[in-house]
RNA sequence: GGGCGAUUAGCUCAGUUGGUUAGAGCACUUGCCUUACAAGCAAGGGGUCAUAGGUUCGAGUCCUAUAUCGCCCACCA
């Protein structure tokens, strides 16, 4: 067997995790097999923003995505991973506008052609980092079919789907109220909202009614858009407003007759019970504008300065607008009162700018017909979601959604395909400048200026990236693709319209199953953030403890749609590990320099068929985890495994064999050692690639490479339940003998000869004489068939099946051992009394199903066997 | 206002359809430099599973309330 014995002494990533990765990369195994006899499995990357940088969250859900693409690789499926970036038109746009302001410059300055080369620098100036950063991640992800939302295949799936909306349709543009972020000088769509709350005041301003004494009360917090009022609303309902309906009002200032109506939008429990409309500045009143035909009268422009309605304000911001204005009422004996009051505010989540309503001429998808479908789709689990629970985020926002603003006034992005006839107006949407106006026959077009909402184009990405509109032969293999994974965060914004756009455009499912994923918190549990600075950059951790550490740390023992504490004490248990990891396979590899792959089956010890088992069973209950998405589980079990069981028990177990050459079940052991290694760096590598891959090279061919490797599975060969049991007997035994040495604080040197009274176990305490040797500390084994003549001050280990007796002469005192048996005594009395209880008790002998009963009795025996013992015990002393 | 989650050891978290004496890592106690590993080994202590009811032979797990914390949606001026 040709093998290269050296492994460095001390583990250190950086020895071989770049190496390794470039070896991979080169080496071509991240590209799918497409042997079409296998099925296929498929993950598309949710887009980072190309000109970001990796985060916690961007690491947890590489983390996640590799981990599911090893492991199905090695399962042999047919398997693709597909990168790519987004060109994220809004926070990138922002970045450039404001390096530009560094310059003095103004994008009206450039115009649009430079912005954009600028834009296209820009994103390779500051691109790429983050696809640098997925690899030190080790994602195996297929580089050469990486995409950009904003390259030419992309660009076209784009207008295609906008045209297609179009000629259905479904796509519209007219004059709506819109939220229009001032800073990003954009109108922006529902999802891309965040609501903050803010403290402001509630100001009441009287408007005398008409003819009358009597005056209104409305309450506010926003005085200056009263300008624009054109209507008092109350609820039809309200006794003690109803009586005004069909009246006027004076609007003061303006001093203007505006009507009283009645609208049922009007909360009678709130502020005074009657409001002011504004049609022009909130998305309310605009409606109840259009319900009850009110004019519309602006008050403020999209830059937020006041308008010349009332020339007093002219030229003011609408902050200093509300102050002059509040002052004014106050002079004129309009103001009546002013309340402090809390409510949340709508902000722009990139910019953080408060949103403001606005009636602007954009286009819209109509999504009434596009939801159903995807609702469908859900509903019937043909897409699924994991944990089951986010459908109901999916479900509560598809079940409310408005219409889908997708034009967006800013130049980085898809243009829109739309073009206007320069004689006629004509609407002509097309993916290139037409040539004639089918209507006039005009050869003069102009594009409309708008750009499209990113999120258009990302919603085609599970497509979108595997070729479509072609049907190419990567869209018929891999499309739908198989699982989605991302944060809940962007359920609204992402997911659910790559499902109602996968099946509006390819009439299939994007996916089948979305993985869901919490937030990377910090230690305290806090969100991340800039601004906080508590963020935690992955990179530096991969540089202190290794890329291997921090995706163990970030998948031990997690659960879907949790979210996650950053915990640096995580970091030392994952490394902790590998170096534990590092050491055995040392061992391992020491002791296999002279081994030459022969072994007989007829050599196996009961230890090796205990580990074989076990191993086996790891492999099984793993392989149902991960389908599961039980990464959390998965992770501990394979960390149990090897650490508590291969580590603890196997390698010291057969220690002894291997030390002796002339042992004739030597190579027994060796095979034992080398495959259950080999099989737990298996189970390990896809969440820990790199380690397992540098152990697994040296250990058995620095040719191949563990990725390609086939996943463990179970064999039925390999299931040896009596010798599983016989093992953890002994192992029960040994921890015993441990447990009262270390009570009596017996120094390890320091031998004893074992009296091991049995009547079942006599083959298997004689065939364990050198592991008692060695783990328990005998110097003798003596085997009897009953317990006469047992020395009274000797200590003794209860078990059933099994009892030792260790004859300390010195050292034993009598009144402890009476003690300590005495506390084991009602140990085990307590035990008797329970599943006596639980025995004597007809509803569960009845109705509990048989072999829990039985498990009962069986318990029931054995406690009672080793209470007999420790009584007897106590009697004889 | 509607929805969701969390509440389990000192801390951070697991706990799959209800079924051994509820687990892990860190921290803690005691003893060990035993030729893979002191980043280690061995043994141990520590929990009335937020509270109150209920269903069941049996509840950390299912149901109903309550409390505290957190998140999402709606947006009532």
């Amino acid at each position: 067997m040709e093998k290269n014995h050296n492994l460095a002494d001390k583990f250190n990533p950086k020895d071989f995790e770049d190496k390794i990765y470039e070896r991979w990369n080169e080496g071509g195994y991240f590209k799918p097999s497409m042997d079409k006899t296998k099925p296929s499995y498929c993950i598309v990357m949710p887009p980072p923003n190309v000109t970001g940088k990796l985060h916690m969250g961007h690491a947890l859900d590489a983390a996640l995505q590799d981990l599911l693409i090893r492991y199905k690789r090695m399962q042999g499926f047919n398997t693709l991973w597909v990168p790519g970036t987004d060109h994220s038109a809004l926070s990138t746009e922002a970045k450039i506008v404001a390096a530009m302001k560094e310059e003095g410059l103004k994008k009206s300055d450039i115009g649009r052609e430079k912005f954009l080369e600028r834009a296209w620098d820009w994103t390779k100036l500051y691109g790429g980092t983050i696809i640098n950063q997925q690899k030190k991640m080790g994602c195996s992800c297929d580089w050469s079919r990486s995409r950009f939302t904003l390259d030419e295949g992309l660009s076209r799936a784009v207008y295609t789907a906008f045209k297609r909306l179009y000629e259905k349709g479904y796509i519209y543009k007219g004059k709506r109220m819109i939220n229009y972020c001032t800073g990003c000088h954009t109108s922006i769509s529902d999802a891309e909202i965040e609501y903050k709350e803010e403290a402001t005041h509630l100001w009441h301003i009287k408007y005398p009614i008409k003819d009358s004494e009597e005056y209104l009360v409305v309450a506010t917090t926003r005085p200056e858009t009263m300008l624009g009022d054109t209507a008092v609303a109350v609820n039809p309902k309200d006794d003690r407003l109803k009586h005004l309906i069909g009246k006027s009002c004076i609007l003061p200032i303006m001093n203007k007759e505006i009507p009283i109506i009645g609208d049922r939008f009007v909360e009678m429990e709130f502020g005074t019970g009657a409001v002011k409309v504004t049609p022009a500045h909130d998305m309310n009143d605009y409606q109840a504008g259009l319900d009850h035909d009110l004019p519309i009268i602006e008050v403020f422009n999209e830059d937020l300065i006041m308008n010349d309605l009332c020339p007093e304000f002219a030229g003011m911001n609408i902050y200093e607008a509300r102050s002059a204005i509040v002052k004014k009422l106050e002079e004129i004996g309009s103001l009546l009162k002013i309340e402090d009051y809390t409510h949340n505010v709508a902000k722009c989540d990139r910019c953080h700018t408060t949103i403001e309503p606005r009636i602007s001429d954009q286009w819209f998808v109509k999504m009434s017909e596009i939801a159903k479908p995807a609702i469908e789709a859900v509903k019937n689990e043909d897409v699924k979601f994991i944990p089951k629970r986010y459908e109901k985020t999916f479900f509560n926002w598809m079940n409310n959604i408005k219409d889908w603003c997708i034009s967006r006034q800013i130049w980085w992005g898809h243009q829109l395909p739309v073009y206007y006839c320069d004689e006629c107006g004509e609407i002509v949407v097309l993916d290139k400048t037409p040539e004639k106006c089918p209507k006039c026959g005009c050869t003069h077009f102009t594009r409309d200026e708008d750009t499209l909402d990113t999120w258009f184009s990302s919603a085609l990405w599970p497509f979108s990236t595997l070729g479509w509109p072609d049907n190419t032969e990567d869209f018929q293999t891999f499309y739908p693709t198989d699982t989605l994974v991302t944060g809940y965060d962007i359920i609204q914004a992402w997911v659910s319209r790559m499902i109602y756009s996968g099946l509006e455009y390819t009439g299939k499912k994007p996916f089948d199953d979305v993985l869901i994923h919490g937030i990377v918190r910090d230690s305290q549990g806090r969100k991340m953030s800039k601004s906080l600075g508590n963020g935690i950059d992955p990179i530096e951790i991969i540089e202190k403890y290794g890329t291997d550490s921090l995706r163990f740390s970030l998948i031990l023992g997690i659960t879907a749609g949790n979210d996650i504490r950053y915990m640096p004490e995580k970091l030392d248990a994952a490394s902790n590990f590998i170096n534990k990891l590092w050491n055995a396979s040392k061992f391992v590899l020491m002791n296999l320099e002279d081994y030459d792959g022969k072994y007989d089956e007829k050599d196996f010890c009961k230890e090796d068929k205990w580990i074989l088992s076990k191993l086996n069973t790891l492999a099984k209950d793993v392989t149902a985890n991960i389908d599961n998405y039980d990464m959390g589980v998965y992770t501990q079990k394979v960390y149990d495994f090897i650490w508590n069981e291969f580590c603890d028990w196997y390698i010291e177990i057969c220690k002894t064999r291997l030390y002796d050459k002339e042992c004739t079940t030597r190579r027994a052991a060796q095979f034992t050692l080398s495959k259950v290694l080999q099989d737990a760096l298996k189970l390990l590598h896809p969440v820990m690639p790199f380690v397992t891959e540098e152990i697994y090279t040296k250990l058995y061919n620095d040719d191949e490479t563990i990725m390609t490797t086939k996943w463990p599975e179970y064999e039925e060969k390999y299931n040896f339940s009596k010798e599983e049991m016989e093992i953890e007997k002994l192992k029960s035994v040994i921890t015993g003998i441990r447990n009262i040495r270390n009570n009596m604080n017996v120094h390890p040197s320091r031998k004893s000869k074992l009296i091991v009274v049995t009547e079942h176990y006599v083959e298997l305490v004689r065939e364990s004489e050198a592991i008692l040797g060695k783990l328990a500390f005998a110097e003798s084994v003596e085997i009897r068939a009953n317990k006469d003549d047992i020395p009274s001050n000797a200590v003794s280990v209860v078990t059933d099946g099994i009892e030792i007796f260790m004859p300390f002469e010195d050292l034993v005192d009598l009144e402890q051992e009476k003690e300590r048996l005495e506390g084991e005594k009602k140990k085990l009395e307590a035990e008797v009394a329970r599943a006596s209880k639980m025995l004597s008790n007809p509803g569960f002998v009845n109705k509990a199903p048989e072999a829990k009963i039985n498990e009962e009795k069986a318990k029931l025996a054995k406690y009672q066997e080793m209470l007999d013992s420790v009584i007897e015990r106590l009697k004889n002393m």
